[in-house]
Order: structure tokens, then C-alpha cells, then sequence
RNA sequence: CGCGGGGUGGAGCAGUCAGGUAGCUCGUUGGGCUCAUAACCCAAAGGUCGCCGGUUCAAAUCCGGCCCCCGCAA
């Protein structure tokens, strides 16, 4: 199917989305808006990424995801540790973008790179601003127990995630998501969303609208340690934290002396006045509960013991052995 | 040479330190009980103990090498 050279309106021979970008961004959730746009036809004069870093048992260097797409399209590849570097500056001068498009990069981008192109620098960002500015919107809205979410496209400003709206799409929180799942979502739809937003700025048909700071909320990034299960707390507000913290860090907890993970809970209802305290492990018609706080009972589906596979409630449960009393987080 | 855990019937595990009849909880198959059941009772099938070599009268277990899986860390 061959499309005919198209033409806008003032004549000039020229391809549809003949744009010049570059493009900032690093992990998993950068890649879909990195193929959408490459199937676009938008251009390329440069691709920044995050240097490649050792990962894995032994180290080995592993080039970050949009890395390895640009690579595969011949792209031009710039991996600066730090922006701040004269250096950086010097080197990035030298191009002349239409737009620069920011997509989980990493890094606060300088004032100086903000003026770099004619149209501005264009962020999605995996959340409703001013909602969960910052680096883990998609977990902390989870963990919060956010019923709906979204993406925005937005001008980036010198602050945190605090630029002017251009567009924002919402979807709905499925009650089985994860991080995993609603990251994918969020990251095809920001995906078209940043087409549509490229396209309306160029036209001249998206006006910035400020955010409401007096709603802003934050979402950190994650630590190792925001992975660790308080069993005190209610089984809806564990429950919620394990489907936030997937893949990394995972909710945790110690048992014998090991670290288990947790990697799919769903509340239980309760099946009767067993008086036990937090984090004390029952076992009622197969199903492996874990008493939480407020006389609330989680139901585990998936963990993983220290050193091994993750495995099924029912798999534990004929392996382990359980005493009478045993508890998680001991 | 980053640190560490593990590979045992279909699943998850014990047994390895102090070599000597393959164990546990399930699943599967057949039978029984029951109005019925993922419940209960009886029975059966199913394993080169990751691979190769060594020590020994004898190796899942001790020694050497290799393959694969996983946690930490980053």
C-alpha cells in the first residue's frame, strides 16, 4: 500500500510529520512512545538515554530499553551521565529540534536544554497531574488505591513534573492491576497520546493550561525498603502496596529468618473470630491467610521464598510444613 | 573474578554435616463412604536423586569439573 507524497497546505513538498525531535528517555515505559513515533515518520536527530549499566548476576553492562530500539533503528545514540557537564551542553547546541520529547528519562532537565527547542520540551508523565509528580506515579497511585488514572502530556518547567498541561487522557484501575499491567496500559495510550500532542502544538491547536498546585500530590521514587509489609496495617492497604510494588521492589516480609515475597494478595473475608495478631499465618480451606490489622485477613496467591522460584499459596503450603502459630514478619 | 541459595516420582519440600532399604504434603488413577463435595477412608501407578568423572564393598549423601534456575546487589 503506497501512499501518495502529501503536501500542507502552503505547498511546500514535505512528509506529514516532518518534525525533527530529540528524544529523551530510558526504561520499558519510554519504548512505546519511541516505536510510535518512529512508525509516524517523525524524525530523529538524536536519541539520549541513560548510560548503559551493570546489571544482573556478574555485572554485566546492559543497555537501557530505548537504547537497544534506537539502536535497532539506527538512531543516533547520546548517553550522558550527567547533564550538568559543559561538555553536554556544547555538544547538544549544536542541534536545532522542533521539539525534544521527554519520556521517563531520569534526569531534571536544564533551562538551558528546555530553550533548546522551537516548540518546547514535551513530557508524558504516568499520571493526572497534579496528582503523583515525580518518579513512581504509576505505584504510588496504585498504592494509594486510586480507582482511576491516566496521562498527561505537559511543558516541561524547571520544577518537578510542574509545567503546563497540553493534553491528558484517563483510564480506569483494573482491580488485578499491577504495576506491571497498568505501566503497559499507560505507556501505549501516552504513546498516541504524545502523537496527538506533537501534532496539536504544531498546528497551533493545544493551549497550556496551568496546573492546580494546591492539588499537587507526590509520588517518590522507591526505595527497598517501601517494600517491606507492615502487617498492622489493613489487608486492603497491603493488598494494594503488593500490586503497586511489582515488579521492584516487591512487598517483602521475613519468614524464618528469610525474606519472602509476596507477589499476589487479595483481601479475605473472615471467616471467623480466630484471635490472632499481625502478621500470624492461617490456614482455612487451603487458603493461606495472613491476619493484618483492624481484624482484617489477607489471602497470599503468589510468593517466593529467598533463593527460590515463586510459587502458588497451595505449592507453599505442602511444602512448608507450617506450625501451628508460625508468622510472617518475625 | 561482586555476595549467596537451589536442582530429589507431575507440583512444593525433607533427607546431604556424622555414606548403607526413596520420605512428607499434595496431585494423578482405581475402589469405598456420602444426598453431595475441593471432605473423609483404602489401594495403586509413577523417581537415571541436574550432567560427567573420581573415592569406596557401598554415593542423593564425600571429592573434582560442567549445565540450568533463583535471591541479594547495581
Amino acid at each position: 500500500m503506497s501512499v501518495p507524497a502529501s503536501r500542507d497546505p502552503l505547498g511546500c513538498s514535505r512528509a506529514p510529520n516532518a518534525m525533527n525531535l530529540i528524544f529523551c528517555g530510558t526504561p520499558q515505559f519510554a519504548v512505546p512512545t519511541l516505536e510510535k513515533l518512529l512508525a509516524e515518520k517523525f524524525a530523529f536527530e538524536l536519541i539520549i538515554t541513560n548510560p548503559d549499566e551493570p546489571s544482573g548476576r556478574g555485572y554485566e553492562l546492559k543497555a537501557p530499553p530505548v537504547k537497544q530500539v534506537a539502536e535497532r533503528a539506527g538512531l543516533e545514540i547520546f548517553q550522558p551521565a550527567k547533564l550538568k557537564e559543559p561538555a553536554v551542553r556544547e555538544f547538544l547546541s549544536k542541534f536545532h529540534p522542533d521539539a525534544m520529547v521527554v519520556v521517563a528519562y531520569g534526569h531534571i532537565i536544564p533551562p538551558w536544554m528546555i530553550e533548546l527547542p522551537r516548540l518546547g520540551c514535551i513530557n508524558l508523565h504516568a499520571s493526572l497531574l497534579p496528582k503523583y509528580r515525580g518518579a513512581a506515579p504509576i505505584q504510588w497511585s496504585l498504592i494509594r488505591g486510586e480507582r482511576r488514572t491516566g496521562v498527561t502530556t505537559m511543558l516541561i518547567d524547571p520544577g518537578m513534573d510542574t509545567g503546563d498541561i497540553l493534553l491528558q487522557r484517563e483510564v480506569e484501575v483494573e482491580a488485578d492491576d499491577t504495576t506491571e499491567t497498568l505501566s503497559a496500559r499507560l505507556s501505549t495510550l501516552g504513546a498516541d497520546l504524545m502523537v496527538e500532542t506533537l501534532r496539536g502544538l504544531e498546528r497551533g491547536e493545544i493551549t497550556p493550561r496551568p496546573q492546580d498546585h494546591s492539588q499537587a500530590t507526590l509520588a517518590p521514587m522507591l526505595k527497598k525498603e517501601h517494600g517491606r509489609i507492615d502487617w498492622s496495617l489493613a489487608a486492603q492497604e497491603i493488598a494494594w502496596r503488593v500490586r503497586g510494588l511489582r515488579p521492584w521492589p516487591g512487598a517483602y516480609t521475613a519468614f524464618r529468618g528469610k525474606t519472602i515475597h509476596i507477589w499476589a494478595a487479595v483481601t479475605a473475608i473472615v471467616v471467623g473470630p480466630a484471635p490472632s495478631e499481625p502478621g500470624e499465618l492461617l490456614v482455612e480451606a487451603g487458603k493461606l491467610l495472613v491476619t493484618c490489622g483492624a481484624g482484617t485477613f489477607l489471602q497470599i496467591l503468589e510468593l517466593q521464598l529467598e533463593g527460590r522460584k515463586r510459587i502458588s499459596a497451595r505449592d507453599f503450603l505442602n511444602g512448608a510444613r507450617l506450625l501451628p502459630g508460625e508468622k510472617f514478619g518475625a
